[in-house]
Order: C-alpha cells, then sequence, then structure tokens
DNA sequence: TCGAGCATGTAAATGGTTACATGATTGC
DNA sequence: GCAATCATGTAACCATTTACATGCTCGA
C-alpha cells in the first residue's frame, strides 16, 4: 500500500481537491497514515500522468481556482488490485526505544516523561471521542462500509485508552 | 528520533559490528523501530565521519573481518543530547486504512482477512512469549535499566492482546 | 548439495519532510 | 493588524527499500 492507492480509496468515496485530500486523511486514517500535501500533490501530479485520474477546475469567486480529482476506470481497477493485498504495518515509536536505551536519563526524567505522555495521549482520547459523537449512527446492518469505518474509529479509541493504561502503570512502578 | 540515535543507543550498552547492530535492533526494539541492513551500514559510515564512532577489524578464520564499531565521547554527547527529545510516534497501518476504505472488498474476503490477521498475530504473541522466558528477571528495583526494557516487551505483548481481541471481535460482528 | 546463517557492502529508485513561495478571506 | 484557514505548488534534502554483489561455514 501506497499513498497512490490511498489517495485513490479517498476518490473513489467523491471527486475532491488535493487540499480536501491532505484534510480528509488527517481527520480519518490520520492514526494509521499520515501523508503532507507536498506529497499529496506531488502523487496527484504523478496519478495524472498514469491516468488513474483526471481534474477539472472549479473557479471560486477568490483565491486560486480548485482542482478537483476524479477516479478514472484504470484508476479505480488499479484501486482494487492494491487493496486486497494488506501489507504488515511501520511503526516508528520513539518514546518505547528510548525507554529501551535511555535509562542513563534518570528516575526523574523518567517521571516527568510519563507525565506529560500521559496528559497527551487524553487529550488525543478527548479528541476522537468527539469524532465519534459527530459520526452517523450505523445504521443498517447492511452496512459494511459504514460498520468498517467505525470500527477504525474503535480501534483509536480503544488502543487510546490502551497506551494510557499502561502508561499509568509503568509511571506507578516508577515511583515507588 | 534517527537511526543515528538508535545506533548510538545499542553501541554505548557495547561495541559490536553492523551485522551484530541489526540483528540486535530486530531482536529488541524490532517493534517499534525497523532498520534494513544497507541502511545500518550506510548509516555507520556517515558516523565515522562525523566522529560518533571508531571501528577495529576482528579478524576471524573464516569469513570477511568483522568490523567492531565503538561510541566516541562525541558520540556519547550526541546521544544524551538526542535522546530526551521524544518525538510523537509514525504508524503506516495498511490493515486498518483499507478496512477504511475497502468495504467494496466484500465481507467474504474481510471474513478471510480477518481469519488470516488473527492467526498471523497470534503466532506473533507466541514469538513474544518467547523472548519473555529468555530474559533475566528483573532483580532489584534499583536497575531502572532492566526495569524499562522489560516494560517495552510488555507493551509488545499487551498491544498484541489487545490487537487480537480488536480482530476477534470485529470478526464476529462481520459474522452474523 | 542445498539452504540458512554469518558478514560485508554498493547503486538505483522511491518515499517523505522541510523550507520556500504566493495570495485571498474571515474573524478576533 | 494578526492569526487562521483556504488553496496551490516547487526545490532541496533526507530516509528508506530493493536489487545487486561476494564469499565462507555448518548442518541436514
Amino acid at each position: 500500500m501506497n499513498l497512490e492507492t490511498v489517495i485513490l480509496g479517498f476518490l473513489n468515496m467523491e471527486p475532491m481537491s488535493g487540499y480536501d485530500l491532505s484534510k480528509r486523511i488527517d481527520s480519518s486514517v490520520g492514526f494509521f497514515w499520515h501523508a503532507t500535501h507536498p506529497q499529496i500533490y506531488g502523487t496527484l501530479k504523478k496519478m495524472i500522468a498514469d491516468g488513474y485520474v483526471t481534474f477539472d477546475h472549479e473557479i471560486q469567486e477568490s483565491g486560486p481556482a480548485r482542482k478537483v480529482y476524479t477516479i478514472t476506470g484504470e484508476g479505480k481497477q488499479f484501486l482494487l488490485e492494491q487493496l486486497p493485498t494488506i501489507e504488515p504495518h511501520l511503526v516508528k515509536f520513539p518514546l518505547l526505544v528510548t525507554m529501551f536505551l535511555g535509562s542513563e536519563l534518570g528516575l526523574e526524567f523518567w517521571r516527568k516523561a510519563l507525565v506529560d505522555q500521559i496528559e497527551e495521549q487524553e487529550e488525543m482520547l478527548q479528541v476522537y471521542y468527539t469524532i465519534l459523537k459527530e459520526i452517523p449512527k450505523v445504521g443498517s446492518s447492511q452496512d459494511l462500509g459504514g460498520y468498517l469505518r467505525k470500527r477504525t474509529l474503535d480501534f483509536g479509541i480503544d488502543y487510546q485508552k490502551f497506551f494510557i493504561k499502561w502508561l499509568k502503570h509503568t509511571l506507578k512502578e516508577i515511583k515507588q
């Protein structure tokens, strides 16, 4: 899975601009995939050349014309080829690596670091709760898409809870 | 945090070769940081130029001479500067992204995909349990390093359990 | 004898971040 | 007036992967 596939997946829901893609990716799968705007604009350019997307200018009263991208037949075909091959996940987790390597930083450092982390992660959890309230309830049990999307949000929330619990447990044991 | 810092952290425990680093990183923080061997050899080369490490040839009866790298004073200073700044974690999690984007793949696909994932993740869990049995019990409560390292392994195990539970729950709900 | 593990590396390509660059609108 | 949001993009650099390249040893 690469950014091309992710972008095609979103354009497969509805046509949108590079700016929209950036916001949408961030606020939905942001926890599972991160992409910056230069990366998105660059990839869209490449995908035009590949014939996976087309675009139309959407003139606005103010500011530059939005480029609204639409997935093509070829794009859709590519998407459906790519999606089923689920690759293993990649992680860079500096906190845990630092824990493994950084006992020299001392007890006081770790106490404070853990307190800070707990605070940060609890803020993140609140953000997810807010999103949860905003999404529509999954209606019919026939709606696989709605169910799967809600389940990814559940993952974010439950993971966050798990992580906070682990952090608090570690802090408690370090304190005594 | 970058690979330089990770390598320096390991060389700060004991001098070792690029090959050793590759194995050690993989079997300890592999879950939190991944590095391939060309990356490690390349980074070591750069770090020699920067004066963060030195090396000695260790002649063997057979095969090429091992290059055993040792951290320098400058390297140690750089390490202690870098370690305390804990950066946010980066994740690429194709399974969850695919769930968000891939309802078109259909119920049957997802049933099978989840069953496969559960199997894979349960195998990984067994691997972590094996490592757990092999590491020495954390002795004195004074041993901060031992405690923190054990705690990173706990994270791996508890995360794996959490993930499997989430997968099984999803499979159950998808089945009916 | 064949594959796995030990042990080193280079080269090309791809992927990703950071900084630079522009300019309008809206709300405080 | 200033910050945030909308909206586009380029260029330079840095990080990472994949393929290529070599050669020895040990056990099945």
